[in-house]
DNA sequence: CAGGGAAGTTAGCGGTCGTTAACCTGGAGG
DNA sequence: CCTCCAGGTTAACGACCGCTAACTTCCCTG
């Protein structure tokens, strides 16, 4: 997995682009010509990359999906043998590293998910809760005492938190990112442990 | 202020029916003929309640914010010398009992917002401010060591978690009302108390 | 230098959607 | 019994939007 340093292709321009104006305006809200005005081309130009609008919502949400789950389980390889709290706070870190750096696409992760073609929301679908059950996994050997379906809805209460990120004001007005992550994580930290303590 | 006993209007089913369909497929994937036959009338017919469709959202925010803003200044005035920490936990229970009982309307609330006309959209915001502000200083009370900034952060994020009930599945999955508003409870809880002492 | 494909452009089609217009109807009030 | 209006109906208009078609431009390659 090489670490890349080259220029970013027009593809990649146009998802973030897109991904940028569908979370402040909607998937419906927005339309082509905006896209393709947003990178400099112009509306039609887009269907030279991508088979529709369509596609760019999905390859933007499958994109979301698969890169939350493939860091959560590098991040377990890496700690395998590390305590279990440490763990946890390596897929929280993670988590706020991306609910930080990429907005957009947070906020799009759990508002356009219904609008995908049947078989790519099934594949999102799945992803997240892959995603789900491997915190579940990690915060209940932390706290062994919670059960499982109040671990599941614990783990997405904490996500509500940590994407809470987009409702923050725009970068500038908050303490700096890393006082915000540390915030956030501290938060994260004690409302898992108050649902593991009863 | 009466409890209403009497039948729903025909605009509040109207509403209400909105709501649900707004926060499942978003304002622009819904049609004028879906919402109306949702209530069982066409389309057109809706006209003869509402100036058009941006009308519905508009009022149905004002309204979520109004709502809001005012259970809280109630909680307030009744909890006139009370411990704070009591009164905090007053606050974090109404917003539950919203969230938990009028889910469609806490997905609008964060979601349609950017829809609105300039004027609609600029008293909403000032109706949010103002919860936000009360929570700030209740907070405050609780945490003195918490400084104006990341208290307003850690409200908006204790937001996050309290308003992530539309992910936790549909009622009947999840361990009961009641134990989920506890776990919600617990939550905010711990989270504000990470958050307060650093 | 010729050829060709990648990446644009503009024009336009077809469908959808919000809204208006014109008409209908049933029940309440004088 | 006549009137009127609240609350519907259907038809249709105009705007917008996603997408395709047809054409251009420019660089790369043999």
């Amino acid at each position: 997995m090489a670490t890349r340093t080259d220029a970013p292709t027009r593809r990649e321009q146009i998802l973030k682009e897109a991904a940028r104006l569908f979370a402040e305006r909607g998937f419906h809200g927005v339309g082509v010509d905006e896209i393709g005005a947003a990178v400099g081309i112009s509306g039609p130009g887009l269907y030279r990359h991508f088979a529709g609008k369509d596609a760019m919502l999905a390859e933007l949400l499958v994109g979301i999906s698969g890169q939350l789950l493939t860091g959560a389980k590098r991040r377990l390889q890496e700690a395998d043998g590390v305590a279990s709290e440490a763990v946890l706070d390596s897929l929280i870190e993670g988590h706020i590293d991306f609910a930080l750096d990429d907005r957009p696409l947070i906020t799009l992760h759990d508002r356009e998910l219904d609008r995908l073609r049947d078989s790519d929301r099934k594949l999102v679908r799945q992803l997240q809760r892959q995603y789900v059950e491997l915190w579940v996994e990690v915060l209940r050997e932390v706290y062994p005492g919670l059960a499982e379906p109040a671990a599941r809805s614990a783990v997405h209460s904490v996500f509500g938190l940590l994407n809470s990120t987009p409702h923050l004001g725009r970068p500038g007005s908050l303490p700096g990112r890393g006082a915000t992550a540390r915030l956030l994580h501290r938060m994260a930290r004690g409302a898992f442990a108050a649902a593991g303590t009863q």
